[in-house]
DNA sequence: TTGAAAGCGGTACCAG
DNA sequence: CTGGTACCGCTTTCAA
């Protein structure tokens, strides 16, 4: 109801000067204000629940404590949230808050999104994709400290520094892990070329395979969408009617949802998981790869910790920010890969004997 | 970069003073400024490509257009995702941004998040769940305009409106939809108590059942949980090894992750869907009812109705706010419900005969 | 028709 | 040690 006390209400109540309360407020007491002031201030900020106005705080210094987060896709995506989700816990421990704003997959947004915010004064940019993508990064982000996280600047000379998964790395090791449980035959949904994502983690499959001197079958390579009926179509095409002789003993799918699909169709087709097929999937999918019957054997992708990072790389060149070096100066790094992490629950077993 | 252009900028390059900009830039300018004077700001502030400092205006004004959204659980879920996403929608056509802090179901966190808003100057709050929920008001919010979008004040007498799916209707017409098909045992899986939205669905399928004059088999309701496991293991528990005579011709679920788990189980028995058996999704996940072997026929949920509704009132009450009505007062509706809307797809059919 | 000045809520500097 | 004052960028009133 009646409006938030002011400084100057703290200062009447105390019987001070509002300059002693901002004074005292920030710290700076000692030395400048008696004692016994100082109690008296903050004795009446604690029953006037005193707070300092924000807004007014922003004008006088400006700067804000506000990132600015632009999303393509966050608010309905478990993906980018998680990402959120770390950015933000980072933000809130250093004494900022963020300000997120869905772009809803609109790149003619995106600019007015960034006109938005920094009116608003953000001290940062932040810019989240769903998936791994390379981007246009709009121009209003070269005017404060920016970051991007999960996506990249694709052109010659980027300007912003980005934070990936290391995408190649994980469809190594989860290749390798199959591998080690003694599959030969691994075949490998691998999601589409719409995303850079996978060829990636393609590359990381003949990685693994090259060093372990096993051989591929280039036709055991499917690039047939990223969802459940695509998960299933594929694993039919593969595995119905043909002699168990010529199956694979592994498939290895670009996410969980593929994953899904391939469990269905091999439990139609009377295959036991893992002793007749394992099933590798990829990104660990909240309440998805965990519950699934068997659990799933997945690659987590590093969410929060790609957002932790990329928001700690940011604020580092706000609060160091000597001058307006914020775009990527000579010297620093402009990628920060992230690994992504092995999770092995019940999906996948040592290679049935034949 | 070089700063901002401010409005003095702009008086000084078109020869006028402030006062002129503002008046002119803000739509009043006819009667007080002259014709020409008028034309070289409005040519000065493209050319500086001026627009007025956001955080200016909210200290002047008393106003920012900036509402906050509180939420237990965005950044990992789709669902209050959308609601948010819905909400947005009116917020920009109107004229507001929206700032969503994630509170990841810290009731603590809840109330330091309502001060940093209100410091801020939000100008109304909302405050979103991910599941149907009764939730403790943080005190702050009743100091703005505020509205909560699928939770609600448990208390007897509720300070504010509320907006949330109509789960009965909802639970209604899903079984509806069975029965019409010839369905007359089926199955329930309805989630788990921790959620109000379980028994108020139930609710739904008992009244569809009476009105339908069919009687109901208590053992056929289960409360197992929410995730794949569950639909995988209630699904095995009512049809394996139970004669065909004894088996439910149709199994709903309260979610389509439920779902999932109820065909995995299905496949496993080598029952066809929905020749054998029918299933009954319910929330319309994207990405997963409906690429689904088979589809999956659900109840969506309408989450960015819901959004979209709650953002309305929230609006209308801030924009008409004569004086300190901003709490639901005498008159005013203190709930909103919105119809949920069946998604018919190919996982039900007809009653097998037998 | 125009410009000067006050004030929104703070912080910081500078006399006293 | 303390209080007065200027200023952040903008709107609005008031006097010229």
């Amino acid at each position: 109801m009646n409006r938030k006390a002011t400084a100057l209400d703290v200062a009447k109540r105390a019987g001070v000067s509002r300059s002693a309360v901002s004074l005292v407020l920030n710290g700076r007491g000692d030395g400048n204000v008696a004692k016994e002031s100082q109690d008296r201030i903050r004795q009446a900020a604690l029953e006037l629940n005193y707070s300092p106005n924000a807004i007014a705080l922003s004008l006088r210094n400006q700067r804000s404590r506000v990132i600015g987060i632009l999303s393509d896709e966050v608010v309905v995506s478990p993906f980018d949230g998680n990402i959120i989700g770390g950015a933000d816990d980072v933000a809130r421990s250093r004494g900022f808050v963020t300000v997120v704003m869905d772009t809803e997959r609109d790149a003619a947004r995106d600019a007015s999104a960034v006109e938005t915010l920094l009116d608003r004064q953000v001290d940062g940019l932040m810019y989240v994709t769903v998936g791994l993508k390379p981007i246009e990064v709009p121009q209003g982000m070269l005017r404060v400290p920016s970051v991007l996280a999960n996506c990249y600047d694709d052109h010659p000379q980027p300007q912003l520094h980005h934070v990936i998964p290391d995408e190649v790395t994980g469809g190594r090791q989860a290749t390798e892990h199959l591998l080690q449980l003694g599959h030969r035959d691994i075949a490998l949904l691998a999601g589409s070329e719409d995303s850079p994502a996978a060829p990636l983690r393609v590359q990381g499959y003949r990685d693994a395979h090259a060093a372990a001197d096993a051989p591929i079958r280039e036709d055991r390579i499917f690039m047939a969408g990223w969802d459940i009926d695509a998960g299933y179509r594929g694993t039919m095409k593969l595995l119905d009617g043909a002699s168990p002789a010529d199956r694979p003993t592994a498939i290895m799918c670009a996410n969980d949802r593929l994953a899904i699909g391939v469990a269905l169709a091999a439990a139609r087709l009377g295959l036991s998981v893992p002793e007749d097929l394992s099933i590798m999937g990829y990104d660990d999918e909240t309440r998805i790869a965990d519950t699934m019957i068997p659990a799933l054997t997945t690659m987590a992708l590093p969410l929060r910790e790609i957002g932790r990072a990329a928001m700690t790389t940011l604020l580092d060149a706000i609060e160091g920010a000597g001058e307006g070096t914020h775009t990527a100066g000579k010297g620093t790094t402009v990628e920060t890969m992230v690994p992504c992490r092995l999770v092995v629950r019940e999906s996948t077993g040592p290679a049935p004997t034949r």
